[in-house]
This record gives structure tokens, C-alpha cells and sequence, in this order.
DNA sequence: GCCGTTTTCGGCCCGACTGTTTTCAGTCG
């Protein structure tokens, strides 16, 4: 059972318990616990599986008992009573944007909408017929809402409107330079999952701190590469550029710039802490600042308080004096996510400092030293496709990117086109005319490692000979073929990959393809633990369709004390310019420089490479 | 039903928007 069907079984669940009339926060404790599941990029049924389902938060022990049930039975008898209090067919309404329980209740009840499998058809059926705008509580204007949603919802199921972070980024950036030039901008930011560096993009939003609104507003529609204006108004605008994307402005006074940005970064979670966070405190933090709570004006109609009350707010013009006024240190937007950032934030006392752990002080893109997963144009009759850019030119830009080293990991000749001998001689001549590029381009000071990028077969073999390996400083393996293998299998496979003593890299390990294709399923604990104990590295893929390495993983494997490498995978010399965001996924994953790498200077990284 | 740097009991995020209302309920992010 996936994620995303578990919680929407608790979902139902909780929409049962409110049209019942249930304690309110149960209903909410059913809404969490499933949020948790759906943001979880961990299999919910792996952790049950390894007994670790109270890793999650808003998991207490009634519902980790359903869901004990569940997993081993496949239903809860409890779940299947409670749902039997209500029509099925409200159900499948809930997934309708705009519907909540009550909405599709009475819509139900209201129209006889008794099939299940086809409500939603019947519902649009009867709302073009203008059956719903008789029923009370409802309108025209809201028949009309409806069909828009559902239309919306149809299409919607089959197009995911998410895009990747490097086509986000680059449109975003575009924007942000244009802005720069107006000289009544005094800040730029990306806001949201762009500014969090979250793996795909939902909105592209940018906010501007300025003291002339009015003028960044006008100058930011009048950007040539603008196609539509879709709104303008005194704090922002939402434009359609060229490329089809939507951008959202929005500008504040410098004054208050920080609540704004700290505001509308999120994630949502983190936000929701900061509140319950600041309630403990006797304050309240909403999108405008932080107010004292005033428990006299609670009980009384919101339009009786005084007029003067919003004076009290404390707004900030950086966000780090916001979180300093709850008592935390600045948390940086890769890491929030409510996973347990703002526990490790929390000012200490110094009687403390040394004891509790405290946010990590992030890898940075400064501190990669080299890249070990280069493809060149050598033509070595790979089995996978061969890089486009020669060895000189990957050497030219990786003096400028000042780094100290690069890996040559070619994919291996294919095995089903040669013998043995030939693989070993095509590996052996490749060597040759590497140190011989060097050799010529003595002014470089970049160090070579004659690496190899091999496919682990479905059986966990390795397809050169033993000979060949003689010609290779050491290896990276992956996995090209055969992808639905089960956890087991796959995971019996990728060890033995990399069991060969020159085997030191496990790339792209989950195999994902960010909006086309799941990633393999593989016991990670297990294989992170293998790593550990033997000393191989797992990778942090930094081409944007990868990212793999996921950001969660990464966490979990640092936690098992894995060492990771962030490499670009370059099939052209200019990919190598990627870099950042593999860095920014090791950040989001807590990486320190500790854990990665690709920061240690050459002769270190030698030393473990050779080892 | 969950949770703990004021609590194992007594709390549980905040405000905007919308449509239908004439003071609010439902939904959303």
C-alpha cells in the first residue's frame, strides 16, 4: 500500500468522525498523522516493517495499532465500521478541489448520489442541469464553481504540474536580474519550495523589498519577456512570461521584509511549528509578525476589539531577528520542513552548548574539491551513451571551477558486443590516451582518477574481467536495466555490486527519473549498513532529473554514518556547472562537509579511493 | 488521538478567501 493510499484511507476516516460530530481534535490527530505519512518519502509500510512507525510524528499508538492491522491484514475492521456511517460516494468528492466533508455531504445526501463510481459524473450531470443551485447553502455562482473543479480535477489527474527545481531556477533567476536593474529594489528573493530547493516546483514566487511598490510593480509587468499580465495590484502582480511559466511578485517595505520572507518560505509544517512554538511563549505569529496574545480580547467578536490593536504587532526586516524573538536561531530555508529543525534551533544555554545537537553547519557549493563521475567522448563501445565533450575541454573547466581533481567514469564497453580480451584491450589503450591528454596539458593541475562506470547485472555480476581492473583506479557501479526487481532481490544485488574491493561508489542509487519514472525498491538500511562497515560511498546524483540520492535518504544515510559524493554525472562538459544542485539536495538532506567526500583535498580522497 | 524546555493532563496554528449570508461556515495554504 503506498503512502498516498493510506492517507487518504485516514483522511476518510477523519471526514466520517466530522460529519459525525467526533472531538474536533481527533478529527485534526487523523489529518495530521496523515499529512505526515503523505509528506513522508519513506514507504509508511518499511517503517512498519522495521518497527518504526512512531518515527513519524502525529503516530500515537491508537493509530499505529490500525495500522499494524492494516499491513498485516489488509483492512482495519475498526476503519471499515466507521466508514459505514456515511454514503460511499461522498468519497471520491473529497479529492475535488474546493470539497471538504461537509460540501460533499450534502451534496450526496442532498441529490441522491448513491454509486460510488460514478459521483463525480452524476454530480457534474446535476449541476449542469442546475439542480445544485436549489439545494440551501448553495448558488449559482457555486454550480457554477463546481463544474469548473471538477473539469479542473479531471485534467489534473492526468497532468502533473510540477516542474524541475534547474527549470524553476533558471526562469526564476531571469527575473530576479531583470528586477535588480530597477534601482528601487533594495532585495530580490525566490520564496517557497524554489527558495527551499525542493526537488520539483509547484508557483514560482519572488518577493522585492522596496520603498517605491508602485514602481517595481510596473517596471516588473513591463519586462519584455512578459506575454500576459494576469493581475496587478498594490502589493504584487502575476504575469505570464513567454515560456508559458507564472510568476507571482510580491513587494513589501524593508521594514517588514523579513516576517514576509519568512512567511511565505514555509514549508507549511515549519510555519505551523513556529506557531505552536510561539504560543508557548504567550505570543502569536501570523503573516503580519509576531503580537502578545491577549486573552481578554479572545471571547469577544473579532469587529468589537480595538481599532489599534495591529500597532502591537512586531514586524522585522530580517528573518533572523524574527526567530530570534522565539528563541531560535536562523534556520536555513533548505531545512525547513518540521523535521526537527526547530528543536535543533532552540537558543541554547551555555551550560548546554556541546551537549544537545545543534543544526549543522551545511556543505557548501565553495567546498567541493573535484567531480568523479565525468563521461568524455572517448569511444570506448559503451553499453550506455557516450559523453560529447573531449577530455580537454572537461580539464579546462574544471581549472575553472577550481577544483583539485575529476574522475573519468565512462560506462563500461558493452559486454554483449565483446569478448573478455578485447574489453581488457579497449580499457587498456583508453588509459594510454588519458595520461597521454594530460601528459600534453601539463599547465592544468588537475588531478586524473581513470575511473569506470559499471552496469551491476540483474545477477549482481560485474561485466569486465578480472584483468581489465588493472586499468582502473577504482570503479563506480549502477544500475542500468532490469529496475522492478523486489526489494530483496535488488538489494542482494547492489551489495554484490559492490563487493568488488574496487567498487567504491554506488551511483544514482535509487534510480528515480524526477517526473517520469519511480525509483527502485531497495531495503535501504540494510545497504546503507553494508556501506558503513566496507568503506563504499553512495552518491548524491546533481543532474536535476536525478537528484538521487533523495534529500530524505541522504538524512537516513548520515544517520547510518555513510559517507556520501556529490557528482554530476556530466555527459558534456558544461554539465559540470550542476554541481549546486547536488549540494543543495546534501543540504536539504543536513550534510555537513563532514559527510561529503568530494570536500576532501586530493590526496585524502586518493587515499580513500585506493583503499 | 497526539504530545511534552511551563504539562503524563489539558491543551491542540493563523488568517484569507468565497459564497451565502446579515454574522458565518467551509475550505485552503
Amino acid at each position: 500500500m503506498t503512502n498516498q493510499e493510506v492517507a487518504k484511507l485516514l483522511r476518510n476516516v477523519a471526514a466520517v468522525y466530522l460529519l459525525t460530530g467526533e472531538n474536533r481534535f481527533k478529527i485534526i490527530a487523523y489529518e495530521k498523522a496523515a499529512d505526515s505519512i503523505q509528506n513522508s518519502p519513506v514507504e509508511i509500510q518499511d517503517l512498519w516493517r522495521e518497527g518504526k512507525l512512531s518515527s513519524l510524528s502525529g503516530l500515537g499508538p491508537a493509530i499505529n495499532s490500525h495500522l499494524d492491522e492494516l499491513f498485516r491484514k489488509g483492512e482495519v475492521k475498526h476503519f471499515k465500521r466507521v466508514l459505514k456511517r456515511v454514503s460511499e460516494s461522498i468519497f471520491p468528492l473529497l479529492d475535488i478541489p474546493g470539497f471538504g466533508p461537509k460540501k460533499a455531504s450534502k451534496l450526496v445526501s442532498e441529490l441522491k448520489l448513491k454509486e460510488a463510481k460514478t459521483v463525480v459524473d452524476s454530480l457534474l450531470k446535476a449541476a449542469k442541469q442546475g439542480r445544485i443551485a436549489v439545494v440551501e447553502g448553495f448558488g449559482t455562482k457555486s454550480q457554477e464553481d463546481i463544474i469548473e473543479a471538477i473539469k479542473r480535477f479531471k485534467k489534473g489527474q492526468i497532468k502533473e504540474n510540477r516542474i524541475l527545481l534547474s527549470s524553476a531556477w533558471n526562469t526564476a533567476d531571469e527575473v530576479i536580474q531583470y528586477l535588480k536593474e530597477f534601482k528601487g529594489v533594495l532585495d530580490v528573493q525566490p520564496l517557497g519550495s524554489l527558495r527551499r530547493k525542493v526537488a520539483t516546483i509547484g508557483d514560482i514566487d519572488i518577493a522585492v523589498a522596496t520603498n517605491d511598490p508602485e514602481g517595481v510593480i510596473n517596471w516588473f509587468v513591463k519586462n519584455p519577456k512578459v506575454n500576459k499580465i494576469i493581475d496587478q495590484g498594490q502589493s504584487g502582480a502575476t504575469v505570464i512570461l513567454e515560456n508559458g511559466r507564472q510568476i507571482d511578485l510580491r513587494v513589501q517595505i524593508p521594514e517588514r521584509f523579513g516576517t514576509m520572507l519568512q512567511y511565505f518560505t514555509g514549508s507549511k509544517n515549519h510555519n505551523i511549528r513556529l506557531r505552536e512554538l510561539a504560543l508557548k511563549k504567550g505570543l502569536s505569529l501570523s503573516e503580519y509578525g509576531i503580537k502578545p496574545i491577549d486573552n481578554s480580547q479572545k471571547s469577544r467578536p473579532k469587529a468589537d476589539r480595538p481599532q489599534d490593536e495591529k500597532l502591537k504587532i512586531h514586524e522585522y526586516a530580517r528573518e533572523k531577528e524574527l526567530y530570534q524573538a522565539l528563541g531560535l536561531s536562523w534556520i536555513p530555508p533548505e531545512l525547513r520542513e518540521d523535521s526537527g529543525e526547530i528543536e535543533a534551533a532552540l537558543l541554547r544555554q551555555p551550560a548546554d552548548q556541546g551537549k544537545l545537537p545543534g543544526l549543522p553547519k551545511l556543505v557548501e557549493l565553495k567546498d567541493i574539491k573535484g567531480d568523479l563521475h565525468l563521461h568524455t567522448s572517448y569511444n570506448l563501445e559503451p553499453s550506455h551513451d557516450l559523453g560529447t565533450s573531449p577530455l580537454e575541454d572537461i580539464l579546462n573547466l574544471a581549472t575553472d571551477l577550481g577544483y583539485e581533481y575529476i574522475g573519468l567514469s565512462d560506462h563500461n564497453p558493452s559486454y554483449s558486443n565483446h569478448s573478455e580480451s578485447q574489453i581488457v584491450n579497449i580499457l587498456m589503450q583508453r588509459r594510454q590516451k588519458y595520461e597521454q591528454i594530460l601528459e600534453s596539458t601539463k599547465s592544468t593541475r588537475v588531478n586524473l582518477f581513470i575511473m569506470l562506470e559499471v552496469d551491476i547485472l540483474p545477477d549482481g555480476q560485474l561485466p569486465i574481467p578480472d584483468k581489465a581492473f588493472s586499468y582502473l583506479d577504482a570503479i563506480i557501479v549502477s544500475i542500468h536495466s532490469s529496475f522492478h526487481l523486489d526489494r530483496e532481490a535488488m538489494t542482494k544485488r547492489v551489495i554484490k555490486g559492490l563487493y568488488h574491493p574496487k567498487a567504491k561508489i554506488l551511483a544514482h542509487p535509487s534510480g528515480r527519473l524526477l517526473g517520469q519514472r519511480q525509483g527502485y525498491e531497495v531495503e535501504w538500511s540494510k545497504l546503507f549498513n553494508f556501506c558503513r562497515t566496507n568503506n563504499k560511498a553512495i552518491e548524491i546524483n546533481a543532474h536535476p532529473v536525478r537528484l538521487d540520492l533523495p534529500d530524505i535518504l541522504v538524512r537516513q544515510a548520515i544517520e547510518a554514518k555513510v559517507k556520501l559524493i556529490i557528482n554530476t554525472d556530466s555527459h558534456k562538459a558544461t554539465d559540470m556547472n550542476l554541481m549546486p544542485y547536488g549540494v543543495y539536495v546534501a543540504q536539504r538532506g543536513w550534510s555537513t562537509n563532514n559527510d561529503i567526500l568530494n570536500t576532501l583535498p586530493y590526496n585524502k580522497i586518493k587515499e580513500w579511493l585506493f583503499n
